[in-house]
DNA sequence: CCGAATCCCATCGGATACTG
DNA sequence: CAGTATCCGATGGGATTCGG
């Protein structure tokens, strides 16, 4: 069970409580391109061009600051293998792997569920 | 599993694929009010004013805004009982309690993973 | 009073071009 | 290849106002 600002051990821990940082991390999560490149990332380790190849759509602007936000809270790890050209790899951490299999569910339900849904 | 527009049966059912209904649903959910709303509903139908309560800073244009769009969809249903004052009830359909499951997974690991995560 | 539409502004996301 | 810079439209929040 989570615990919450009002029923649980931690008082601060509630994602429903705006001054909580459990809201600033579920507004990261609860993104659409943080959510696509986490999954990608489920794989394996990716490349920057692979990764906006697989988020069709994404911008590269918005697709660094969502990989660095990402990096910020320890979700992601960012390696430069100094190359020509460049190479640089984003991959999950431990805690990233964890965060990957309730979005995982989300990206299932959704594509499991579209044919109900109006819209 | 789900299915993919690369390697399954349905090939328009890729939360990956930029021009998927899938893609779209996805941006919905993955929305930080939409995740926060729908799992307010769970415990049953919501009084736009408790739901304001609930989900602390937000201010009411996007509030509506979000429940309307999950009206739309077929997620939930809004219920308007003439009173004075006027109630207008919102309450997920069998569909959005389906879609409550992930998203409550996604608050939970939230809560229970913040100590772990750093910013 | 409650729900929601309106106006205005700040912020963010997206497309494109360009650099280390 | 992996970003950064720049511009612009879309989106989101706050305050206010309206309607029931």
């Amino acid at each position: 069970m989570a615990a919450t600002c009002v029923t649980g051990k931690h008082d601060q821990h509630d994602v429903y409580a705006a001054q909580c940082p459990c809201r600033a991390m579920l507004d990261l999560l609860a993104n659409k391109w943080s959510a696509l490149a986490i999954g990608a990332m489920e794989r394996g380790p990716q490349r920057f061009g692979e990764l906006r190849r697989v988020l069709q759509g994404v911008s590269p602007k918005v697709l660094t600051q969502t990989l660095r936000r990402l990096e910020e809270v320890g979700l992601v790890e960012r390696t430069v293998i100094p190359a020509v050209p460049l190479h640089v790899e984003y991959e999950l951490t431990e805690l990233g792997r964890g965060a990957a299999r309730p979005l995982r569910s989300l990206r299932e339900w959704v594509e499991d569920n579209i044919d109900a849904l109006e819209g």
